[in-house]
DNA sequence: TTCGTAATAT
DNA sequence: GATATTACGA
């Protein structure tokens, strides 16, 4: 009947179809271990594609259309069709997210899966299979240098246009949204902004529960001021990652310091898209009481008693202690991170000295807990930086050699 | 408006 | 427990 003539063109379809499909799967070959369900299921629409094309059953002439023909939306039958290989997929999806693909497994959206498959065509990695995509964000981010925890993968876009209005504003983009409005305002320079400079992507620290809507309850706590600004909704979490705070140490430096520098200054100096003074101040504020904690303990002690502080700012010094600092800061230059050594110096000395506290002596060997990197963001940490900046820093008070330069990398300052 | 600090959330 | 965000006062 209908299907003759209707098959004719269809079939033309097909073979088009099928080529574009070997295409793709030529090209998601190369990453085969990253879209290993892309693959499978590629060759499954191929597979199925020829079958139908062949004739074989009358079935698949029927999911074949909806398939490659557009008309799809028409027919009925195209939902079948591809329910199927769908629920294929989702459930090796599933695995890593269970959601994502339960949305595509309804019938309803029969439709749309036909849709997302001709759009794998373009976004093999999207679409194909959410595992694919979350495998992949993970080795991104691996590679990523900071990320202003932004939202979670493309995955919620092609997903859920209809759902998202939200993102949809943005197109592809993502969080600025959020941090925008929430935080204080300047933030507008970064609006779509990203830290697209330098910096790498950003990929989101925690992909986890970034969905920052969620946290709606995040001001609960807090108190009623947030409605006012923004939306309820916290902000994502910036993660500092190493080539961050390097900057942030290297405007540190320049401004002469944690002690003397602002959180203004820092942020412009370390010119980062989208970085907010709130954001810098919380790291300074987190970077103070790393340098200063350390610093009680003085190795010196003994020898502070005995000499004489002296005092810088408003700061304690031992002689030595500025002496080393200053011509710190001199070299420092060269070596890149390095200016921390000659704010902690100083202030390592500093406080502690003061007689008057009781103070005491902590053994400073000791590597203060507190910079240690907090498990969300692992990224960098490896990196070979290790800054040590900040490491120097809390040491160098110490300053004792032998600690300071051991002292582990461990803390790294990233997050 | 910015800064510093404390409280709070993650 | 550490880190980042938010709130609040100076």
């Amino acid at each position: 009947m209908q299907f003759s003539e209707k098959i004719q063109p269809q079939k033309m379809g097909f073979r088009e179809y099928i080529e574009a499909l070997e295409d793709e799967r030529r090209k998601i070959q190369v990453f085969h271990r990253e879209l290993p369900l892309s693959l499978e299921l590629v060759a499954q629409a191929i597979e199925a594609c020829r079958q139908q094309l062949s004739g074989t059953t009358t079935e698949y002439n029927l999911n074949g259309q909806s398939e490659c023909s557009e008309q799809t939306s028409t027919d009925d039958p195209v939902f079948e069709e591809f329910i199927p290989i769908k629920k294929r997929a989702s459930p090796d999806c599933d695995e890593e997210d269970d959601e994502e693909y339960y949305d595509d497994g309804e019938e309803q959206h029969s439709h749309r899966n036909k849709i997302q498959k001709e759009d794998s065509t373009n976004n093999n990695n999207n679409n194909s299979s959410c595992s694919t995509d979350k495998k992949k964000s993970d080795w991104l981010r691996s590679v990523q240098l900071w990320n202003p925890d932004p939202q979670p993968p493309k995955e919620d876009v092609p997903r859920k246009a209809s759902v998202v209005e939200v993102k949809r504003s943005i197109g592809g983009a993502f969080q600025p949204f959020h941090r925008e409005e929430s935080t204080v305002g300047k933030v507008n320079a970064s609006s779509s902004s990203l830290p697209t400079a330098k910096t790498p992507s950003s990929p989101p620290v925690p992909a986890t529960s970034s969905t920052g809507p969620v946290s709606t309850g995040g001001n609960a706590g807090s108190g009623g001021k947030r409605e006012e600004k923004g939306q309820g909704q916290r902000k994502q979490r910036r993660c500092w990652s190493q080539e961050l705070h390097k900057r942030f140490l290297h405007a540190l430096q320049q401004l002469g310091g944690a002690d003397s520098a602002t959180p203004k200054q820092i942020r412009e100096l370390m010119k980062v898209d989208g970085l907010t003074n709130d954001e810098v101040k919380s790291h300074l504020q987190k970077f103070r009481l790393h340098t200063r904690r350390p610093t009680t303990m003085i190795p010196n002690s003994a020898n502070s008693q005995t000499a004489p502080l002296f005092l810088v700012g408003n700061i304690f010094v031992q002689p030595q202690e500025y002496a080393a600092a200053t011509a710190a800061i001199a070299t420092s230059t060269v070596s890149s991170g390095e200016l921390t050594t000659v704010t902690t110096a100083p202030h390592a000395a500093i406080y502690a000295p003061v007689a008057t506290h009781p103070t005491t002596i902590v053994p400073r060997t000791q590597t203060h807990p507190s910079m240690k990197k907090s498990p969300k963001c692992n990224k960098l940490e490896d990196v070979s930086d290790h800054s040590h900046s900040e490491e120097r820093a809390n040491h160098g008070e110490g300053n004792s050699p032998a600690s300071s330069s051991s002292t582990h990398g461990t803390t790294s300052p990233g997050c």
